[in-house]
DNA sequence: CTGAAAGCGCTTACAG
DNA sequence: CTGAAAGCGCTTACAG
C-alpha cells in the first residue's frame, strides 16, 4: 500500500514492527540481527508501508554521499560526452553517481561550480579547466578532493590525468612524410589550452625528425574555426592540414568542399579525437584516437584513491594514436 | 585561515562571534537580523574559519535537494547530449543541479536508475525511455515527479514532452516530391521507439499527399545500422532516402561513398535531428531540425512545475522543420 | 529582536 | 542481543 501524504521513515516501522528504530536500521541495512521473528516483521512493515530510506538523511548521517561532481566545459562536445559516458559506467558500478555541471566554456564559471558542487559531493572531476591558475590555486584549496583532466597542476595538491597527444601528432606528421608531403598546415586549438601545446610539441618534433616543413593558423577549437582559418593555410600551399580536432577538421573539409578541393587527391586532412563520426565521413577521416572513455575511467580511479586519502597517483598520462583512413593520401605532383 | 582537520559549523562560528546559531544561520541565510554589529561578528567569524554550509545538512532540513535527476540511453549519442546541454542551462540559473545517470540503451536499467536517484533528487526526467509499459507504470507510482521525453505515457500521471517529427518528415517528403523524386526509401530507427512512429506517421501521410512512394527498411540507431541497411533500398530503386537519425544518414553516406554514388546526383539523402556536424558535412546534409535543447528546457520547465505541486501540463509537443542543405537535388534521369 | 530548544531521518556507540 | 539515547549540521517555530 502506498501510504497519503508523508512518506514513511523508520520510526513508522518501528511502530508497527514493535521494535526500535536501531532494529529496523540493522534490518534494512542488513547488520545481522539475531532475532528472525522480529527481522521478518520489519521486512513486512516496510513492505506495507512502501519504506524507501531518506538518502539525504543517510547521506547527511554518514558524512559521504557517494556522489562525485564533474564539470564539463561544454556537454555538448562529442570529446566530453565521451569522457563522461567512461566515466559513469565505471561510477554506476561502483554505487556513485554523477553531478554533472556545464560551465559553458566560461572559465570564470569553473570556479564557481567547483565551489557549489564540493558542499554536495565527496570528489570533483575538472574536465579541461580553461580557468587561470589563481582559480585554480583557490579551487587546490577546497577540502574536496580534485582530479583534473588534460591540464598541467604544477605543484598544487590535485590529481591530473591527461592524454599524451604529442605521440599521436608525431604518428601523423611521420605518416604523411612518407606519403611524400614536405609542407603540411595545423589548425591549432585555443592558445592557452594544454591539449594544443601537446600537439604543438608533437607537431614540432616529427617536423624536426622529418624534414618536413610546419605552417601553424589558429582555429580555435570549433568547426567554424576551422572553416574561417583553412583559407589562410591554402595560400601557404601546404599539401596536408592536421587539424586540433575532428571538429575543427569537419569545418576545414566542408571549407574544401565548396573550394572543389578534393581530399586527399588535392589535400590530405587529419584530425585529432576520433570522435564516432569521424569514421563515417566521406572520405573517411584520418585521425589520432584519444582514448576519451578510458581518460573518463582513470580520472574516476584516481578521485577514487584520493577520496580514500593515503597516498594516491598525482598525474598519469594516456597515449594517443593514429587511425589511418582515407582522407590523407600522396600529395598531388 | 583553513582551520586543520573538521570543517567548520555553525556551532564554531556560533562560539567564536559570541551568538546564537540560531543568529548564524540568519545572517548565513540573508534573513534580518537588526543588529549590525552581530551580523559584523558573524562574517568575520565565518570568514576567519573559512566556513563553509554544509550543503547535505541543509537539504536534509529543508527537505529539497534542488536537484534533478536525469536518466538518458547514451551520454554519447549528440541527440541526448544538447537535451542535457539545453536543460543545464536553465538549471543553473533556477539554482538547481542535475544527476545525470546513463542507462547504457539497457530497457531494464531504466526503472533502477529512477529508484536510484528519486531518493537523492526533487524530480526526475526520463529522456526517450525505452523502458516497458510496466516498468513505466511502476515509476509513475514513485513520490518523487517525472517527465519523459519523446515517449507517450498513456494515463499515467507523468508529464510528457516530445517532438512532432511527423511535421518535419511532411516536409521533407514533399521537398522531395516537389524535386521530382517518386520512390522514396526510409531507413527506420528502432521498432519500439516513439520517435520512430512519429516519423513514420510523416513518411505516410506526405507520401500519400504527394503522391510519391514509399519503401522502409530497419536500420535501428546507429551509424552502423545505417551503413547496412542502405543497400536494401538502393536494390529496390529508390532516388532518395530519408534517416532516422542523422547518426544514421552517416552510416547510409559512408556506404555510398563506397559505393561511388554520389550524393546528392545519383541519390538524395535526408537526415534527421540536424546535429551539430550535419553542416559540416560533405555534402552539408538535408536534415529535418529537432529543437533538442529547446526540448530539454521545456522537459525542466514542466518538471518544476509538477515539483511545484498543482496543476501542471500533461503534454507538449515541439515542432520539427526541415533544413534544406545540399544533399538533396532533382533525381538523375 | 535574539536565543534556547526542538526536530528533520537516520546511524551507532553505549547500556542493560 | 536489542533498545534508549545521543548526535550529525542545520532551520525555524516559539519564548522571553
Amino acid at each position: 500500500m502506498v501510504t497519503a501524504g508523508r512518506r514513511a521513515t523508520i520510526q513508522d516501522i518501528a511502530r508497527a514492527a514493535g521494535v526500535s528504530t536501531a532494529t529496523v536500521s540493522r534490518v534494512i541495512n542488513g547488520l545481522p540481527v539475531a532475532d528472525l521473528a522480529l527481522v521478518e516483521r520489519v521486512r513486512d512493515a516496510a513492505r506495507e508501508l512502501d519504506y524507501r530510506p531518506n538518502a539525504v538523511a543517510r547521506d547527511f548521517r554518514r558524512g559521504v554521499t557517494h556522489t562525485i561532481g564533474v564539470v564539463v566545459p561544454d556537454l555538448a562536445n562529442p570529446f566530453f560526452a565521451a569522457v563522461l559516458k567512461g566515466m559513469a559506467g565505471e561510477l554506476a558500478t561502483a554505487e556513485h553517481r554523477m553531478l554533472v555541471a556545464d560551465s559553458g566554456e566560461d572559465p570564470a564559471e569553473e570556479l564557481r561550480l567547483v565551489d557549489e558542487l564540493s558542499g554536495r559531493c565527496d570528489g570533483i572531476v575538472l574536465c579541461s579547466p580553461r580557468m587561470p591558475m589563481r582559480d585554480l590555486r583557490q579551487a587546490a584549496r577546497r577540502p574536496t578532493p580534485i582530479v583534473c583532466t588534460n591540464r598541467s597542476v604544477a605543484r598544487l595538491p590535485l590529481g591530473t590525468v591527461g592524454i599524451d597527444s604529442s605521440v599521436g601528432m608525431v604518428e601523423a606528421v611521420e605518416h604523411l612524410a612518407a606519403l611524400g608531403h614536405e609542407h603540411v598546415g595545423y589548425l591549432a586549438g585555443p592558445r592557452s589550452s594544454w591539449s594544443d601545446k601537446g600537439r604543438r610539441a608533437g607537431l614540432e618534433e616529427g617536423a624536426r625528425r622529418h624534414g618536413v616543413r610546419a605552417t601553424v593558423r589558429v582555429a580555435g577549437s570549433t568547426s567554424d574555426g576551422g572553416y574561417d582559418a583553412l583559407p589562410g593555410l591554402l595560400e601557404r600551399r601546404v599539401t596536408a592540414v592536421l587539424a586540433f580536432s575532428d571538429l575543427v577538421a569537419l569545418g576545414a573539409l566542408a571549407r574544401l568542399h565548396e573550394l572543389d578541393v578534393d581530399v586527399p587527391r588535392d589535400l590530405s586532412v587529419v584530425g585529432f579525437d576520433d570522435i564516432p563520426v569521424a569514421a563515417f565521413l566521406a572520405p573517411p577521416l584520418t585521425t589520432v584516437n584519444l582514448p576519451k572513455e578510458e581518460l573518463g575511467r582513470r580520472a574516476w580511479a584516481m578521485l577514487r584513491e584520493h577520496m580514500a586519502g593515503g597516498a594516491a597517483a598525482r598525474g598519469a598520462l594516456l597515449p594517443s594514436r593514429l587511425v589511418v583512413r582515407r582522407s590523407t593520401a600522396r600529395p598531388a605532383r
